[in-house]
RNA sequence: CCCCCGAUAGCCCAACUGGCAGAGGCGACCGACUUAAAAUCGGUUCAGUCAGGGUUCGAAUCCCUGUCGGGGGACCA
């Protein structure tokens, strides 16, 4: 009986929540950009979540951020845009489909209602007004948009080229989906390559912008993903060589980045799955035809695992083709390899053994000429050994010799005069290549954006009209599903065949869908119009918001969706929608939530389930955790944490605002003289908080919160009591800043001060400056590096004052002795170090 | 092999442009309340900052070398 009073009366977190959920959502406060709001705004946006299921702890983590931050800045006085949508088209709809046999559209929307239902208790300040879902019609006709958009202006185009071919999903993939062990993020499965005609964004046309914007981005971006992005683009910048090839009458061009080795080429090398290999051994002898087609079939075998093995045997064929150098004019044999990568560069390049490994170890076990133009030294000044004999290429820096003009200049002098000379004969240029491939689009599945494209009967291609957008998927029942190597769209014969009404001809629907990542590349323009269907966004909404002040979301992301995002923005700026070039100006990446070190997976075990959290301890305590756990960006292992400490804390500060109320005080009380120890203590919170949640130090805020609401139980204690202004100051303080992390909680404490809901919108006070500023400092008094005393000085004390006040101290002579004093360093407010020898 | 990030009490983490290593939490221990336990409340305990060297009056902080951990790239011409 005793128990349920207590609890009764004590806090409950299901009762606040039960109480402020409604009030809020009949409230709205979070509807952003109402037009008599006058507030400064902001953007924050978290990355869309994908609905595979109900939300999990990743989502908890990911959303807690997104939304302090979100919270932060309306405290702050912000109109701020937190928007919310699902990224709900994608594969695993479609293999749900396939194993449980139910319609993709169904499993995916059942989840969106699932995670929505969610959200909803777990309390994100969202706009729901400003929902999408990527696989409403109502949006991917905005994809096909951006899609003809993009072919019109020559960056949407289709080419045969060898692809990454996921052979347990049986649809292509992006370079960007294949992992570095040569499998695919999504099936795990060994891809391989396949020739196939694709779609494609002509991503590389911005590959030097993409790149050179990152700087604009340092110090907002985690040097991490700034890293990756550089490391993924990987521009090398040097020469176009070329080549003239006997017997053919055009010239090869080379790539290479060192143009000043030009004369040590003793050899070429193609790529084996080359138009240029193919078309050089067609003209060379039957047996080397043979040889060639053996070693490319062998080649095409590899799996990109083994490809990749640097200690890798050299292989290669001679093509029976010879080269002319164009600096000395000397004949040199052409090979085919697969070291030499066909979509890299030209897929040719010119072999200079001496001074690179690779065509070293080409040139050993081929016994190909080994010529030195580089004097290269050691650290030792000696001239390194010959590559030939040691096995060991003089790649670097040294003097160049056998080089005709180039000799004696080193390396960078004799590039840039290389590709001088190169220049004034017309046979070579400088020039960048990038690793970054064009983004190929196209899926043949069925769960997502249809290509607008009809094609004739004759291999025409023609855009679907603006009109007639958007291209609807057919519904998925009599199709069938099932990975197969082409899009289920083909066999919707009704849905793929379409009379031109004008000439009666006949034309048949492009039966791809676009990769899901298209629908993610500009969603957040979307969210500034989402309920517009007259345009993709309302340029004017997007200078009014746009680009977003604050990203929050995985590092998983790193490189593919925000490349693509950053190229999308771009080509958007390119056509005149938008007048800026970078979509994110801040981000935020989360850690992971682990189990005891280890990822969390439900077949391991290892599991927290964001539910039953979220049930058991509620929703202020989950997110107090996991906003306490450490930085943001570190991984939070769930066996660290304590969830039961959060609910500590939040009753704690609770039974603040508790006690206010029951003290009857009114607010606006003055000030008593014996306040000013809490007093300090709340305004140095105020003045404290802003930076450090702009720093993202969020559980550094929490510690704080916890302080304050130690001091302010000590305050109350030691005789204040509840009533006392300053400890209602105190208590209105600590539910303004607590309102970012645990909303409930503080809307209930809020509520307790007398003020009318929400906090959410509740302005946070300006720190009093007279209440920061010290008036006495304590200063320490170091003797030979060890502490001796601590004086008690006023603030406006000088160097002089300090250092004198420091030789009286009784303790530090004691320390000094009869020592000499060598010198003294005072730093006012903190320190003075004497520095002593002993006396001569 | 190359590049980036990190290492502070038993554990998670703080520590401003170099200035007393400790804000906060978890755990443990002691005490209060309780018939008892849990919960709650009060208190106590605990490292010289991964290792080695350097710069400095002074280094967790800056520099160099190494170890361990995490991430990225890598036959990319």
């Amino acid at each position: 009986m005793r128990v349920t009073e207590q609890q009764a009366e004590g806090y409950d977190f299901r009762a606040i929540q039960d109480r402020w959920l409604p009030v809020w959502e009949q409230l709205e406060p979070f509807a952003a950009g109402r037009s008599d709001d006058g507030r400064p705004k902001k953007y924050v946006l978290d990355m869309f979540p994908y609905p595979s299921g109900d939300l999990h702890m990743g989502h908890a983590e990911a959303f807690c951020f997104g939304d302090v931050l979100a919270r932060y800045w309306r405290g702050r006085g912000y109109d701020v845009l937190h928007p919310i949508g699902w990224d709900s088209f994608g594969l695993p709809a479609e293999n749900a489909a396939i194993k449980r046999g139910v319609d993709p559209r169904e499993w995916t929307y059942a989840n969106i209602a699932q995670q929505k239902a969610s959200f909803r208790l777990y309390a994100p300040s969202f706009d729901w007004s400003r929902v999408l879902h990527t696989s409403d019609p109502e949006y991917y006709k905005w994809n096909q948009w951006l899609f003809l958009k993009m072919y019109e202006k020559g960056l949407a185009y289709r080419k045969a080229s060898w692809v990454n071919w996921d052979p347990v999903d049986q649809t292509v993939l992006a370079n960007e989906q294949v992992l570095a062990d040569g499998t695919s993020e999504r099936s795990g499965a060994v891809v391989v390559k396949k020739k196939l005609t694709q779609w494609y964004f002509r991503i590389t046309d911005y590959a030097d912008r993409l790149l050179d914007d990152l700087d604009q981005l340092e110090g907002k971006w985690p040097t991490k993903v700034l890293n990756m992005q550089r490391n993924w683009i990987g521009r090398s910048v040097g020469a176009e060589v070329e080549f003239e090839i006997e017997g053919r009458a055009e010239k090869v061009p080379v790539f290479t980045t060192r143009p000043d080795t030009l004369h040590g080429a003793t050899f070429m090398v193609v790529a084996p799955d080359s138009d240029l290999a193919a078309e050089l051994a067609a003209s060379a002898s039957a047996e080397v035809r043979m040889q060639f087609q053996a070693y490319l079939e062998e080649a095409q075998k590899q799996s990109e695992i083994d490809r990749q093995n640097a200690d890798r045997e050299k292989t290669g064929v001679f093509l029976d083709h010879f080269a002319i150098n164009p600096v000395n004019g000397e004949r040199i044999p052409v090979w085919a390899a697969d070291y030499v990568l066909a979509d890299y560069g030209h897929g040719a390049i010119m072999a200079v053994p001496a001074h690179d490994q690779r065509d070293l170890d080409f040139a050993r076990k081929f016994d190909l000429p080994v010529r030195v133009v580089l004097e290269v030294r050691d650290a030792e000044g000696e001239i390194v050994a010959d590559p030939a004999e040691s096995g060991v290429a003089a790649s670097g820096d040294g003097v160049l010799v056998n080089s005709g003009e180039l000799d004696g200049l080193g390396k960078t002098d004799a590039i840039a005069k290389a590709i001088e000379v190169l220049e004034a004969r017309g046979t070579g240029r400088g020039a960048k290549t990038y690793r970054l491939r064009d983004w190929l689009i196209s899926r043949q599945r069925y769960w997502g954006t249809p290509i607008p494209i009809l094609h004739g009967a004759d291999g025409s291609m023609r855009p679907v009209e603006q009109s007639a957008l958007p291209v609807e998927l057919p519904a998925s029942e009599g199709l069938d599903l099932k990975p197969k190597g082409a899009s289920p769209l083909g066999a919707a014969t009704e849905w793929a065949t379409v009379v031109d009404p004008e000439t009666g001809e006949t034309l048949t629907r492009d039966p791809d869908t676009m990769d899901t990542f298209v629908d993610s590349s500009w969603y957040y323009f979307r969210f500034l119009s989402a309920n517009d269907d007259t345009q993709a966004f309302d340029p004017a909404e997007a200078k009014k918001w746009a680009p977003v002040d604050q990203y929050v979301g995985g590092v998983e992301h790193a490189i593919l969706h925000l490349l693509y995002s950053r190229f999308i923005t771009k080509v958007l700026h390119d056509l005149g929608y938008i007048d800026f070039e970078e979509p994110f100006l801040d981000m935020l990446n989360q850690g992971m939530v682990l189990l005891d070190g280890a990822k969390m997976s439900k077949s391991k075990g290892n599991l927290v389930e964001f539910a039953s959290e979220l049930r058991d301890h509620g929703a202020d305590a989950l997110r107090v955790t996991l906003a306490f756990a450490g930085p943001p960006e570190d991984d939070i292992d769930w066996a660290d944490v304590s969830v039961q400490g959060s609910a500590k804390f939040l009753a704690r500060a609770w039974r603040i605002a508790d006690d206010v109320q029951k003290s009857g005080s009114a607010a606006g009380a003055s000030f008593d003289s014996g306040d000013t120890g809490l007093r300090r203590a709340t305004h140095k919170l105020l003045a404290d908080a802003p930076e450090l949640v702009e720093a993202y130090k969020f559980n550094v805020v929490v510690a704080r919160l916890m302080e304050q609401v130690n001091v302010t139980r000590k305050a109350i204690d030691a005789g204040a009591g509840a009533a006392d202004a300053a400890v209602r100051e105190s208590a209105e303080a600590i539910a303004m800043i607590l309102s970012i992390f645990a909303p409930y909680a503080a809307e209930d404490m809020w509520a307790k001060l007398g003020h009318e809901p929400t906090v959410a919108l509740a302005v946070w006070p300006q720190a009093d400056p007279a209440l920061l500023v010290e008036d006495e400092v304590t200063m320490v008094v170091q003797v030979d590096r060890k502490v001796r005393d601590r004086l008690t000085l006023p603030a406006s004390v000088t160097e002089a004052e300090a250092e004198t006040a420091a030789l009286a101290s009784p303790a530090v002579q004691r320390a000094i002795g009869d020592r000499e004093i060598v010198n003294t360093v005072v730093r006012v407010p903190k320190i003075v170090s004497i520095v002593t020898k002993p006396a001569s």
